[in-house]
DNA sequence: CGCTCGGTTGACAACCGTCAAAGCGTGTGG
DNA sequence: CCACACGCTTTGACGGTTGTCAACCGAGCG
């Protein structure tokens, strides 16, 4: 029940009584929950091939040919692109339920790597899942579904990558990432470090850090653990657009 | 041929016989041409309507039910959301052979407009689409197809967003524009204004007509008109990223 | 025990958004 | 035909935000 200090830079007169919210009881490590989705149960899932990988393996890589098309099943994945200055960009955040690797060649444009143990990949050989859709509209409707939410995540993250200001970008993020993950709309699991936030939102680590400590100081956030926070005002956090 | 000034805060010993490129002779006022794609010829295209807006004209729009896809077949069109506190943001940019518009309902999640006169579309009733592609395996591959194509726009995008300074943005959007295109690799003919443009990166219009003029004042790009230019050195523009 | 990695904070400089003003081109109306 | 108005573009000045460098801390791990 330690009473936090925050630093210099904000307002002292306001500093008190601001507590780390009281752990939730016995939380043990575990991975976490599937995010409540559906799996598909058809014969799309009989064709594939589970994979499971430890923290920070490639799924797969821009460079080497592949001919798979991906379903997140367990853990966190990210799709990312390293510039010429080492900087690295997220592109896509891969959580259960995703589907990802979308291409009609058998090249791919990203890399992605696994962020946490026990991420758990599906792999559909494209070919198979190109005739079995040839065949089976049903299929085909299905891949096309997987595909179009594909674009809207990432019309989501030009959304956020679109905002001026970092606290903006840090709390449209959060918001979106508890949107997409079950553990209550109010409760979020980060499972990714500060690093990761940065590279996906187009920051440093350190202003992450610090619009984090900023939105905490306003009472739009509380922490549970350094990677687990609760919501507190969403409207502090939703610079509410109105998507036109 | 007048010998063009650069603002104070570009080093003015450089400053000298940086011209304007001749215009090209006679560049009449027209519609610019298709781009170069081949257009599908198949049963897909006989079933759409062909619609032609003016600037500034509204495509579809989040509020009111559409149950059309879209595929751009002249001219500009833009897809933006607008943010609480009125700025706005384009997410994709719309060229001729672009598909735009998926969606699995009859409600869209933005506001498609067109950005010049003379913009033509093609709508494609969704259901008869679908249908179509129920039926024939070649129309569902081909809807498939641009779908990952806009997936690939909207990564392209967020990759853009992604760098760290106003010039490499525009850069690297400048490059994007002249490879969508077909002027010439080196010859872009931008029909969209400063702030569009900021509105795609994210930037205010004022600073990307400063990075405009600074990628000049390189040597980066000559202006042929202040919507045309030619890209002199793209090494100046690409800050050469490795897509890992 | 010491190392490494991730996270936080501080200091400072650079960059960009904002406000303001001016130039320019185009279209419109008198 | 001219005058005007409007929208787009450029430039300047300035202040706020953020990236960078640096230091420190704590947790996990060998």
């Amino acid at each position: 029940m330690a009473v936090l200090r925050f630093p210099s830079h904000f307002d002292e007169r306001s500093v008190m009584n601001i507590k780390i919210a009281a752990p939730a009881v016995s939380q043990a490590v575990q991975d976490p929950p599937l995010a409540g989705r559906r799996e598909p149960t058809g014969s799309l899932e009989r064709l594939a091939t589970i994979r499971r990988y430890r923290r920070g393996q490639e799924i797969y890589n821009q460079q080497k040919a592949d001919s798979y098309w991906y379903r997140m099943v367990g853990g966190v994945g990210r799709k990312c692109a390293v510039r010429a200055d080492g900087r690295r960009q997220i592109v896509d955040l891969l959580l259960p339920g995703d589907w990802f690797g979308f291409t009609t060649s058998d090249q791919h444009y990203f890399t992605v790597e696994s962020v946490v143990n026990s991420t758990v990949v599906a792999c559909h050989a494209r070919r198979r899942v190109e005739e079995l859709a040839d065949s089976n509209p049903e299929i085909a409707r299905e891949i096309r579904e997987k595909a179009f939410e594909a674009m809207t995540r990432l019309q989501q993250q030009i959304l956020i990558l679109g905002r001026s200001t970092a606290s903006q970008r840090v709390g449209a993020f959060l918001l979106w990432m508890a949107s997409r993950t079950s553990h209550g709309p109010d409760r979020l699991d980060l499972q990714i470090s500060r690093y990761d936030i940065a590279d996906c939102l187009a920051l440093s680590s350190e202003t992450v850090s610090r619009s984090l400590t900023g939105l905490r100081f306003r009472g739009a956030i509380e922490f549970a653990s350094i990677r687990r926070l609760n919501i507190v005002d969403r409207g502090a956090l939703e610079e509410d657009e109105y998507a036109a």
